[in-house]
DNA sequence: TAGATTGTTAATCGATTAACAATC
DNA sequence: TAGATTGTTAATCGATTAACAATC
């Protein structure tokens, strides 16, 4: 019978998610054993902050040895889900879709890649790697027929709330937003805002600040 | 004779950048005031959250009117730097480096690509759009002539630390890494880590876990 | 004027860090 | 055994929200 654990706070979750891809190197370096301050060196953190985040886990420590990480790796990724597909359409094919779509990445860590769409006939048609751009008008049924977890949006900030509408209308249950826009979506919808140029405004200040600092 | 105020919380920065975003474009509507409140609720906070935001700039609003979209945009602007373009450069001229590079949205927010550039001789010499995709051994000699400020990395993960090792030797202060693996840099030296596929497993999170409640 | 909205203080809430007994 | 590292409680720190007098 496993404990009811409460709700995982989304900077816990952040966490969680970032140990498991570096258990997985670990892994794959044969490593057997990792400690919690290992964990953190290797992320920015304290030790005292992994421990408390994996209070969250139904898993348990050794005394004077640290974490065994195959265990550890197979607990989180039940918890996380890894160990279960997930499905997605990317909608917009212009630059950041067709890269997204060609990248591996999505693919090694458990995201198959259902269909890529555009509202642009020209687009349609053309080949991304495996894939064949798609109208908008077959959205509904690919999401329907593949059971389509999640909606990447690469679309311009102007159409990006009319494809999220359309995405949740045809069934998906979460969006990755990276257009320029802050989509507001119904309950029960989960949206994960990317913001490459905010993040980039945010870099530039630190550095302007570093700058007048050492002037200082 | 401006007020010394104390050093900016990384959350209000974020948000500030988010605040500097929709200014401008209330200021291309043609809007001329905006409410604590109305600026929340385009962006999902509380207007005490907003108006505790703002208190970190030398700006005051006015009682019963709000803020003057116009004056709150300048003073932003010279609180991030925005009014003074970012120089920066692309390590990695795959897919995402690519799109990156030929993607408007960085020129229109203040950002000048001053390179692309790739290891791989065999990608040495293509165009991306306007630029020509240059070896490794250009970069220094780039990075110093054109004043860069900024790296973006976007290379595999086994060649992310060389390239950031090879971008601060170089003299650049800031780095953008789109590589799946934590970077470890010197002080004053600024990272912010973009990480595409641990949002998508948040997300993929959030939806499974909706998935249970909604069955509870 | 009356009412809306600011600026600011105080209260609440949540996240991180410190500390240390338990333990292998 | 002795020492390293966990699990967990308590302390600290910081961020968000509530509340309301000031005000145009």
């Amino acid at each position: 019978m496993t404990r009811r654990r409460q709700r995982m706070p989304s900077s816990v979750l952040r966490r969680l998610v970032q140990y498991h891809g570096l258990l997985r190197s670990l892994r794959e370096e044969g490593r057997e054993w990792v400690s919690s301050q290992a964990l953190a060196d290797a992320l920015g953190l304290t030790s005292s902050t992994v421990r408390q985040d994996l209070l969250h886990l139904d898993y348990s420590g050794v005394s004077k040895r640290g974490y065994r990480i195959e265990d550890l790796d197979k607990v989180m990724a039940s918890v996380l889900g890894a160990d279960t597909r997930g499905r997605l359409v990317i909608v917009g094919a212009g630059n950041i879709g067709r890269s997204l779509a060609l990248h591996g990445g999505f693919v090694t860590r458990g995201f198959d890649i259902c269909g890529i769409f555009d509202k642009d006939a020209r687009m349609v048609g053309q080949w991304v790697g495996r894939l064949r751009v798609q109208g908008m008008e077959s959205l509904a049924d690919v999401v329907r027929d593949k059971q389509v977890d999640l909606g990447v949006i690469t679309v311009p900030a102007a159409s990006a709330h009319a494809v999220a509408e359309h995405l949740i209308a045809a069934g998906i249950r979460g969006l990755l937003n990276m257009a320029p826009i802050y989509l507001r979506v119904p309950d029960g919808i989960s949206v994960v805002e990317v913001r490459l140029v905010e993040s980039l405004q945010e870099l530039w200040y630190a550095i302007r600040l570093g700058a007048r600092d050492a002037r200082a």
